[in-house]
DNA sequence: GATTGTCGCAATGTTAACATTGCGACAAGT
DNA sequence: ACTTGTCGCAATGTTAACATTGCGACAATC
């Protein structure tokens, strides 16, 4: 994701938790785990070759980033997005790019801008569908880098992988309106931070979210009461 | 927090962690351990009485919490707020508490708002400086709460605590101040969610925040440079 | 005297065994 | 046939011992 560029960076060794995390999030969005799959100790300790307190460590972190989620006893599964869930994220993600959009404007460097831009470049030469995605992903986390605000790029990480997962969805329902749509609105996206131009990023950002979430909530898995899914935290 | 209030609740245990993260969360609020302390796993192990694993655990929520940083192999120390910290925090807040208010306009059941009317009419009730600032934490959490979005909620959660360790620097700068504003402006700010206006809530819900904001950024610890000029968000 | 290399301790990271819990199967009773 | 009670297993929660790491102290060298 964000990796010191320029400097030297602190070159801080991982521990075993990041790396199962890594890898236990690789194997969901690689399709090894469907949502709703369950996530059981003791099988991912074997599989990974390490005992079960790492385990447990990159579950919570997992946990953490909304793509996994887990009971008392009872164990972590993947996380499965409702209409409602879709929602919220919708609207969540509103929220938090508003805010990435003015920081941008304000305080991002030419460095920061031009990494965005180069993303939004880059995202020609994908691949595959999974690879699109990942670009897709890369863009948003350039823009909260570009913000430097860094409980922004917190906030924005608590919901990235359900996002993640949401495009993953949204791709297999129509992977030519993908392509046809998103490399040119990403590159207007960037052209509108470079020019720190506010109103225009905002419209533009707007527009991109919607046109996403009409994709997937229109035809798709429209239908659903739903009626409450409340709990306490 | 949330108590599941009118439904009977489904009666899960907790576990070691959650407790454990509790008390050393109440003992931060209450000055055990002032920021920047450092938090030894076998200390609070001891001190708790539970093996260091779900101490472990529970050091990990805190830090989702961003209540606690850890790196590694070096341990978890209370989070000090610097002044770009709590510009950080102050923005944040009002993307989601501007969403927050629409959502609330749009979702709330009239229940929601009564008790969130309730808590702001309870603040005069507060015994000590900590159980004020402790009110003011859940008038907030009311808000959110009858927001009726789960990942908001986590969002707002995310920051809770580091605003409520912001809260009680605040109240340490000028009592007087705090209980002379706070409690009318809530009450205000009750009424407009009540009367679902959401204009004049996003206004008065910015001044709440902004007024907060001027009196520890102000005289408190304003002289540091700290190369930024910070927003107006 | 300042610098650099080595050593040791203290704290975290990791592991494996033990305890507890929840769920489903099976059987007995109505 | 449906309900109810018991049992057993499988998975998570917890614990304590072992391994690794980073930092500071001390000493040797220039």
């Amino acid at each position: 994701m964000t990796e010191e560029r320029g400097t030297v960076g602190p070159a801080r060794r991982r521990g075993l938790a990041d790396e199962v995390a890594d890898r236990v999030r690789e194997s969901i969005f690689g399709g090894v785990y469907a949502p709703g799959a369950q996530l059981r100790e003791v099988e991912l300790s074997r599989a990974l070759e390490v005992s079960r307190g790492p385990v447990r460590e990159a579950l919570l972190r997992l946990e953490r980033e909304g793509l996994v989620r887990s009971e008392w006893h009872r164990g972590a599964t993947v996380t499965t997005l409702s209409p409602r869930d879709v929602a919220e994220l919708d609207s969540l993600r509103g929220a938090l790019e508003e805010l990435a959009v003015r920081q941008v404007v304000d305080h991002a460097s030419e460095e920061d801008l031009d990494a965005v831009a180069e993303i939004a470049a880059r995202m020609d030469r994908a691949e595959d569908e999974h690879a699109l995605v990942r670009y897709d992903i890369a863009f948003h986390d350039a823009v909260y880098d570009a913000s430097r605000h860094q409980r922004l790029r917190e906030a924005w990480q608590a919901i990235r992988s359900q996002v993640h997962l949401f495009l993953l969805t949204r791709i297999r329902v129509s992977a030519a309106d993908y392509l046809t749509h998103i490399p040119g609105e990403h590159r207007e996206l960037a052209a509108a931070l470079s020019a720190r131009d506010a109103g225009a990023a905002l419209d533009l950002f707007a527009a991109h979210r919607r046109h996403a979430f009409d994709v997937l909530s229109g035809p798709g898995t429209a239908a659903e009461p739903e009626g409450t899914r409340d709990d306490a935290s």
